[in-house]
RNA sequence: GCCGGGGUGGUGUAGCCUGGUAGCAUCAGGGACUGUGGAUCCCUUAGCCCGGGUUCAAAUCCCGGCCCCGGCCCCA
């Protein structure tokens, strides 16, 4: 027997229905947004990872050679990929461009709960819109997902690594060791001071620190979200690991995952330049969408197994009639099942019931002979005799109403 | 990369400490039920993660590997 590769996972039927489902719930609120759906290919020239984030990840990602000497990695995010495209093909578009993705992404690490080497992210990125409106907007994207995913549980925390580096610059404490103190909230290792800013809770507080046009801007972003209802909660320790980001940043974390509790991230940042297209300013985030939907399922998520309309079940002289009359059936839009493996009646009623199926349709012996087919009704257990035709107009009528 | 827990039919589990016939439940297939479903009863298929060691004998004890789970590190 064969294994599957570490840190991936199959999924059967009923997960995919869940996933399809938050899936389409998500593609929903981006494209209320205008969001458009982009795809990239799902491996790219390693440099392109190694430039936007530098050579640590190479550690981290699927990296080989392909036969032509090619210096591959498959995808460990997709914000550089579709800034890539845009660099590429995309930059005369009318802006801002709204575009959004779904697809799956590879990271070589030690796997755990909520921590794959395959995930799947839904992100999107802003282009060519800075106006602190537009960073609410984006913002406000992110968090209508998780409402319209109907996760309850959910705490957004918004930040600023402009006024955060800017702070620490000036205290001469701008290190990637207190960074990454700061972005744990690891009190015991901070400085008093810096403890004290990231506590700050108050905008309005912030007039002492700069620089002061961000201050300002980071204050309308919060202003317009809150008088839009989001809540959030204004958090200075966000750093975000890198340096590519410019100013306002921010994350979502589903606090019933644990460890790996963060399912989403994302904040104003600067690419373009470094895939060589024009400055633009830009902003954008990823939604981790396995973790979105573990949380999701700790709530309770579920979807709804859906059966087919009308199982067809046909005696052997009926089984050509019965055949050309469920594709008559299916062309119509409808989902029917016909007997299959030749079962008496009683088995395939079974059969039939267990899949959920509305209506059985009976063929036998009996009603070749009338010329009819019975209709059972596999939620009442009633049963009668019609023509084809009847048949056709109760079972569309019964499709406009559930089906 | 580090620390800890675990891996028994498709699924969920008992057995492991104290070595000696692998048990239960569920699902699937079939039958009781020769034309009527969800009940009941019966039958069948199917299992000790992999490799090595100790032993007369290993699911059980020991070592290594693989995989899963919780945490640390990392987290674009």
């Amino acid at each position: 027997m064969f294994e599957r590769p570490r840190g991936t996972r199959d999924f059967g039927p009923e997960e995919m229905a869940e996933r399809r489902k938050l899936e389409n719930l998500l593609r929903k609120t981006f494209e209320s947004y205008g969001y458009r759906e982009v795809m990239t290919p799902t491996f790219e020239h390693t440099e392109l990872f190694v430039e936007r984030s530098g050579e640590a990840i190479l550690e981290e990602m699927y990296v080989f050679r392909d036969k032509g000497g090619r210096e591959l990695a498959l995808r460990p995010e997709l914000t550089a990929p579709v800034m890539r495209f845009y660099a590429q093909e995309m930059q005369r578009r009318q802006k801002p461009l709204k575009l959004y993705y779904f697809g799956q992404v590879f990271r070589y690490e030690r796997p755990q709960k909520g921590r794959y080497r395959e995930f799947w992210q839904m992100g999107l990125e802003l282009i060519g819109a800075g106006s602190p409106e537009a960073t609410a907007e984006m913002i406000s994207v992110a968090y209508d997902s998780m409402l319209n995913a109907g996760l309850k549980n959910f705490v957004l925390r918004i930040g600023d690594v402009r006024i955060l580096k800017d702070f620490l610059e000036k205290k001469g404490m701008n290190t990637g060791e207190i960074l990454r103190a700061v972005d744990k909230k690891d009190d015991d290792n901070l400085p008093a001071e810096v403890r004290d800013f990231i506590a700050i809770d108050d905008p309005k507080e912030l007039g002492a620190y700069g620089p002061e046009d961000e201050v300002i801007r980071y204050g309308e972003v919060l202003d317009i979200l809150k008088s839009a209802g989001v809540e959030y909660e204004m958090d200075l320790g966000i750093a975000r690991g890198l340096d590519y980001y410019t100013g306002v940043v921010f994350e979502i974390d589903a606090p019933s995952l644990g460890a790996e509790k963060q399912i989403c991230g994302g904040g104003e940042y600067r690419l373009a330049e470094l895939f060589g297209a024009q400055p633009v300013p830009t902003s954008g985030f990823a939604i981790g969408f396995d973790r979105t939907l573990l949380a999701l399922k700790k709530e309770g998520f579920v979807a709804e197994v859906p059966g087919p309309c009308v199982y067809i079940i046909p005696s052997e002289k009926s089984i050509a009639a019965a055949f050309s009359f469920s594709r008559k059936l299916r062309m119509g839009g409808m989902w029917v099942e016909m007997e299959l493996g030749r079962r008496a009646i009683g088995k395939a009623l079974k059969k039939a019931s267990n899949s959920g199926a509305r209506y059985a349709v009976i063929m036998g012996e009996d009603e070749l002979r009338k010329s009819v087919l019975s209709l059972k009704d596999m939620e009442t257990g009633d049963q009668r005799e019609l023509s084809e035709d009847e048949l056709i107009s109760v079972l569309k009528t019964a499709r406009q109403k559930r089906y």
